[in-house]
DNA sequence: TCGAATTGTGAATAATTGTAACCCTGTAAC
DNA sequence: GTTACAGGGTTACAATTATTCACAATTCGA
């Protein structure tokens, strides 16, 4: 369910707006200025913003300036005053809609539906670390691929697995046990080389110092320890 | 420098704009009708579409379902009937902003302004549930057509389905087991072949490297990965 | 039904990964 | 220091898995 954060100082139409969008599987926050809206949007990013321009207090114009470093995503100003200048100004410092009152409900729908239509789905971009990176060493879960000083890194399955185990929790030891149970999905068993192997192989791919590893750092007895700021060369 | 498609039968309208436009730096090209847009489309896709509604011939509506599987950038209806019932339909089936005639110029240059603005990939175009877009990929299950670059890729069914499946859920292993049992329609043996084969038949058709598949990715003893971010190019 | 397109099959080939062997290194007791 | 030994690094090779090809089987449309 998509989140919609309306800024409205008229009572009757942020109702009114506000039931015909919970109809319709939005979730709804409602502010009556633009007081509190950084706040509100840092602590709880909507998925469009509905921004009425004449408010009490800052205008939505001075606002939209004023949030837009915090918030990227899709912004629609609603106003009473039909001027053309108003509204290309309005699109001009950011938005991505501008529609004149009074508010048609379900022709807002539609393009608020427009506009989230081609937001990123946050699934891929979001919640969970998709992109690592240090140095010149570029990890990419979303395309298991990694980059070395701007070159690809050809690693197989495995080796990427590995890799993004390291490097996930940097300058931090990765013991065997859980790097078995993690990444080659099984217990280790005390004899096992399987990820020595793997080891020395992704050490090759990602250059390191096969006398002194330096980037993929083993430590005796334990397990191993990607150092985070050994990329920069 | 932006290119724009006008379709626009108002030979007065249309110089208007296309003069307008010029002025501000886009490359304009006319179409009176949308007899020819599917061609002009394809041969020379546009950064943005602007589309009459009522043209003689086929109208814009009918247009826009036409072209959508082969052309994922903003699309702009523009139209003298202010209707909002029209308003609603135009942007439910996919367009990206809807304005009411007559055009004032600096508004209409705002508004592609607003659209270009806007990442236009990975976006979802349309009816989500029917039509999955990556870059320059676009997969339309209402057709079962699959279209790359502006340019239709000739899938079999078969292959239709294997793509679907993978790129319904993009970034994420869709094991053997599942593949053999959603798509293929029975279960996986361990000595079966024949996904793989799809598999191969697929990447070629979609251009993949053979060498270093970066679109469609293996995990080995695993299963497939389809990569969302690798229709850009 | 015929013919063409599609799909599966099996084999050859290639890539990935595990295994075992060998050698090396760090540790600790002497 | 020296030595013994446990653990790690690397390699060749074997096992597993994937890719692709030619061709057979099947399906689909006329």
């Amino acid at each position: 369910m998509k989140q919609v954060l309306l800024v409205e100082d008229d009572d009757r139409l942020s109702s009114l707006i506000c039931q015909y969008l919970t109809e319709h599987d939005f979730v709804v926050q409602r502010l009556a200025s633009g007081e509190n809206l950084l706040k509100q949007v840092q602590s709880s990013p909507p998925d469009i913003l509905l921004l009425d321009v004449m408010l009490p207090g800052e205008n939505g114009f001075t606002l939209c300036n004023k949030i837009r470093p915090y918030y990227p995503g899709p912004l629609l100003f609603m106003t009473a005053k039909n001027d053309d200048f108003d509204q290309v100004f309005g699109l001009e410092i950011g938005a991505d809609d501008y529609i004149i009152k009074p508010v048609e409900p379900r022709v807002l729908l539609a393009r608020i539906n427009a506009l989230l239509r081609r937001k990123v789905e946050p699934a891929l971009t979001g919640n969970t670390h998709q992109r690592l990176q240090y140095g010149h060493l570029i990890i990419d879960r979303s395309t298991r691929s990694a980059c070395l000083k701007g070159v690809d890194v050809q690693l197989t399955s495995h080796e990427f697995d590995m890799l993004w185990k390291l490097a996930e929790s940097p300058s931090t030891l990765v013991d065997r046990t859980t790097l078995y149970r993690d990444v080659i999905g099984r217990e280790y068993d005390g004899l096992d080389r399987s990820a020595d192997v793997r080891i020395s192989r992704l050490r090759k791919k990602l250059q390191d110092n096969t006398q002194h590893p330096y980037k993929i750092k083993t430590i005796w007895g334990k397990g191993f320890f990607f150092v985070a700021d050994a990329w920069d060369d």
